[in-house]
DNA sequence: AGTGAAAGACCCTTGGT
DNA sequence: ACCAAGGGTCTTTCACT
């Protein structure tokens, strides 16, 4: 194979990353073919520009936050950045996207009970500025998350014909 | 202030971890008044326990798939588990959640172009079994995440009474 | 059970050349 | 890219509560 291209170097080092958030970079040298010293700043170069970022993820249920609900909202015209911005600042909320179609933006929180999520919604989410309408959903299971699926890109990352680089990829042939 | 309960110890290690996910155990150790042994113990524990989890966070857009896509499903009585069990397994799909309300079903997926999310959608999505209805929506701007809601809970996590009065959940069972 | 402490081997990180 | 020094990890062991 030729060698790599310096963007197929770095996402070499996440893929490997992501398989093993905790190895050396020394291990994960030796896995790229790129000596420790390299590794090492590219991965510091990453994080810097933000591609790449450490995290923990606890059970919000260990934390004392088992209730998770979604919220969709419609927002005022000229609001909803605003009113983003200030969902994103609320503890109880884990994720804002804002979105095209009838909701302009969907939240997702976590609550210590489902008392709490209600005095949220009623009483905080419903008094925002902007807010026209918005819905909540009960959140039952969540089957796969962000940083699941991040092992999913490094299994399949190689072969890049599956998914298509350019504008046009060809049919996906990927099966469960 | 009285010794904290062993749950509170794993909850400051969590609070601690989150904030700075890549510092040492010494660090650590330190700062939560343990010793470095102790944390370690705990750590693994935590992680085994599926608690707490490391993880990689890269850039979608980085890693080629700059399309982010939410997607609402209705899915046929009896069909729910397999359909859910069924997203979670495409690569293209990052986050599953099984919800209340009209929808049954909540994905987010990440793509290489629209042009395969286009593909995806009607192609794939819409001949899998059990599927009713489905709609889809662009996220546009993602403006906060799980792993960086975390540190909200580090930062309020000791002051339990700004969560409101919700039963302080004891045992929060084995599940993720 | 869980914790603190200590010693030692090993390896990694870090900063300098 | 190489190297050396300092420091962290991990294991084992033991006493303590």
């Amino acid at each position: 194979m030729a060698s790599k291209s310096s963007i197929e170097k770095d996402r070499s080092i996440i893929r490997e990353l992501v398989q093993d958030p905790k190895q050396t970079n020394v291990a994960l040298a030796a896995k790229v073919g790129l000596s420790e010293g390299s590794v090492r700043r590219r991965m510091e170069r990453l994080v810097a520009e933000g591609q790449l970022q450490f995290a923990v993820i606890p059970s919000a249920a260990f934390m004392g936050r088992p209730v998770h609900t979604i919220f969709e909202i419609q927002s005022a015209p000229g609001a909803t950045e605003r009113l983003i911005d200030k969902l994103a600042g609320m503890p109880e909320i884990a994720y804002v996207y804002h979105v095209t179609g009838q909701f302009d933006i969907i939240a997702v929180g976590y609550f210590a009970s489902s008392n709490a999520m209600r005095t949220f919604w009623t009483e905080r989410l419903g008094h925002l500025e902007g807010v026209m309408e918005s819905r909540s959903v009960m959140v039952l299971r969540v089957a796969k998350r962000a940083h699941e699926w991040a092992r999913d890109i490094a299994a399949t990352g190689d072969e890049e014909s599956a998914w298509g680089t350019g504008p046009e990829p060809g049919v996906p042939g990927t099966e469960v």
